[in-house]
RNA sequence: GCCCACAUAGCUCAGUCGGUAGAGCACUUCCUUGGUAAGGAAGAGGUCACCGGUUCAAGUCCGGUUGUGGGCUCCA
């Protein structure tokens, strides 16, 4: 045990891991290497490429120091004589990171074995307070993080204060494997990609289409009792479109290439926004008529660069569950409050509680008058605060044309996900020249929000999956029983609860095979079935079914209409 | 897009030194008719991602392409 801060533990693990592989690979360059979330990396420039097996050996090396208990011992140079000695050992990229420190700071090292490192600490006592490390994966990485800078080759590890913590750490990814929702997609027949149709293009199989509308209806209804209209508009749209609004300017490089007709250019959708603005414009509008809260199912392409797909979470074709809010700049601080509260009572149908705002502030370079930004800072701020909330500030982070809210949700095994945007647009009213006639026979510019509460349907499918591990609610699971019958004597009476369950509105299925009933449950639980009802000759002759489910293990008996009303209930209540 | 790794049956994966491909599950048929996490047997299933090269011979070695994974960059 150790009773270092975690960053501290994990910061000289990175140190000792430098010095290993200082110890292994001589004429290695460094860069710097230091804690995260939930490790610790460093960076390194070496002719050698580094292998798994290098890892194994690295590992081994940065061991025998922590059993050694080797000392950290800090001393201090001048700039000049860490210059004299960076160039000596000609580390090129420690001398940028040491041109980096402001004039007048203390220039501070760090000697763990021969390895000494430009840092400014803290750092453990000696090695043996490093109580647990594992190294996970190699990586490549830009210097400074800059696309046109050279790649370094970059290890990641992790360390804690115990074994303990460790293996408790490792279990927990262990978790998040076995929930992944590329695995489960497979594993449920829920969706696939195709090599045929194209990078980050979904298919939806029939499973994963019946909860997507599931929710999508949810999502409907939702809105119309919210106050929202919803719309329907095209999936491409001609160039002079995206010239007005922007996008061939600044976001030409993630939209499909143009294609030709009559002579005219149209572009696939990166956004619905000019498609809504032009709803807006189509006749003159009035205050009264404000706010116009619209919606859409809206399905967008992106070209978004081949490494940064990632099964539904990153993806080039996507649904956005978007809107936008057109309204007058008094109405705008209710509004944000009401589109916080709607999302709020979203997440919560879904079982997620824990959600964190993230407030991003004017850029320095940005469009729209700062007294707007000042109002919609303050809205948005007063939303948060009415919400119960807390946020933390992202200053300076908002978009050219706009500050934002994000919200991140957490899910059932405490990982945070970026899903609900809701943004002020101060460019698209002024290059669509969007107005309404005030309550002074006056033109004005009125205030627009774009939110999407899930952030794309594609992205949320597979945080969903994730989230219940596979094992989807009765409202959502696109086969909610399962009739086992125990030998084909039942097939039967299997039919008739099958119809009668069905005549209720419910979901169920039989398994008609003639295996086993400890394989028919094997099967079933598998598939994640919430609800199996096993009839033999006993529950025929009773008119019963022997209840099982998914979370409560089995029930015994019941009477058809019994088990009717247990499971209405719970598709009723949204029950997970 | 960049760095690294990977691609063998529907799925999960073996395949040693280059000598024409294998398991389990799933599937089909037959037998079995059973009481809460796998009953038995047989069968079918492959252009070893794709294109090219080296070789008497390539799943295996080399090059390219496509796709996937871990990261970086970017983002709903």
């Amino acid at each position: 045990m150790s009773n270092f801060p975690i960053e501290t533990i994990r910061h000289s693990a990175a140190h000792i891991m430098a010095a290993a592989v200082k110890k292994l690979f001589p004429d290695t360059r460094f860069d710097i290497g230091p804690s995260t979330d939930d490790g610790f990396y460093y960076d390194f420039d070496m002719e050698h490429t580094l292998t798994p097996q290098d890892l194994k050996k690295i590992e081994k090396a940065m061991k025998k120091m922590i059993g050694q208990k080797i000392e950290f011992e800090e001393f201090e140079l001048t700039r000049e004589e860490a210059e004299h000695m960076l160039k000596g050992d000609n580390q090129t990229y420690k001398l940028e990171r040491l041109a980096d420190i402001p004039e007048g700071d203390r220039i501070t090292f760090y000697r763990c074995g021969d390895f000494s490192d430009l840092c400014r600490g803290p750092h453990v006592d000696h090695a043996g307070q490093v109580g647990a490390v594992k190294l996970m994966s190699i990586a490549g990485s830009y210097f400074k993080g800059h696309e046109q800078n050279p790649m370094l080759q970059r290890i990641y590890g992790t360390a804690f204060a115990s074994k303990d913590e460790l293996k408790k750490h490792l279990e927990r990814i262990e978790e998040a494997k076995k929930r992944d929702h590329r695995k489960l997609g497979k594993e449920l027949d829920l969706f696939s990609f195709s090599d045929n149709v194209g990078q980050g293009l979904v298919l939806w199989h029939p499973k994963g289409a019946f909860i997507r509308n599931q929710f999508e209806n949810f999502w409907r209804d939702e809105h119309y009792k919210n106050g929202y209209d919803q719309l329907y508009t095209p999936h491409i749209g001609r160039s002079d479109l995206w010239k007005t609004s922007g996008h061939l300017d600044f976001y030409a490089d993630a939209m499909y290439a143009p294609m030709e007709i009559d002579n005219t250019d149209y572009y696939t959708k990166p956004m619905n926004c000019p498609f809504h603005i032009e709803i807006y414009k189509s006749k003159l509008r009035s205050y009264r008529e404000l706010p116009l809260r619209w919606a859409e199912l809206g399905t967008v392409y992106r070209y978004e660069k081949s490494g940064a797909l990632h099964g539904l979470l990153r993806v080039r074709g996507f649904t956005q569950d978007d809107a936008h809010i057109i309204c007058t700049p008094e109405q705008v601080e209710d509004e944000i409050a009401e589109v916080l509260r709607f999302s709020l009572s979203i997440w919560k149908a879904f079982g997620f509680t824990e959600i964190k705002p993230y407030l991003a502030t004017r850029p320095e370079k940005a469009v729209g008058e700062p007294e707007r930004w000042e109002k919609a800072l303050t809205s948005l701020e007063k939303a948060v605060e009415k919400a119960g909330l807390n946020c933390e500030v992202d200053d300076g982070g908002g978009a050219f044309y706009g500050p934002k809210i994000d919200l991140k949700v957490k899910d059932a095994i405490g990982r945070e996900w970026q899903t609900t945007t809701i943004q002020f647009d101060f460019n698209l009213p002024e290059r669509f020249d969007m107005t309404y006639i005030g309550d002074d026979g006056q033109r004005h510019r009125p205030f627009m929000v774009h939110r999407a509460l899930f952030g794309s349907l594609e992205r949320f499918f597979g945080i969903l999956v994730e989230h219940y591990a596979g094992a989807f609610p009765l409202w959502l699971a696109p086969v909610q029983a399962k009739i086992l019958p125990i030998t084909d004597n039942q097939h039967e009476y299997a039919r008739k609860v099958r119809d009668e369950l069905r005549a209720k509105g419910l979901r169920v299925d039989i398994d008609n095979r003639s295996a086993s009933i400890g394989a028919k449950i094997k099967d079933a639980r598998h598939d994640r079935t919430p609800y199996m009802l096993i009839m033999g000759e006993r529950e025929v002759k009773a008119g019963q079914v022997a209840v099982r489910n998914r979370r409560e293990g089995q029930l015994g008996e019941m009477s058809i209409a019994e088990v009717a009303e247990k499971m209405q209930y719970e598709v009723d209540n949204k029950i997970s």
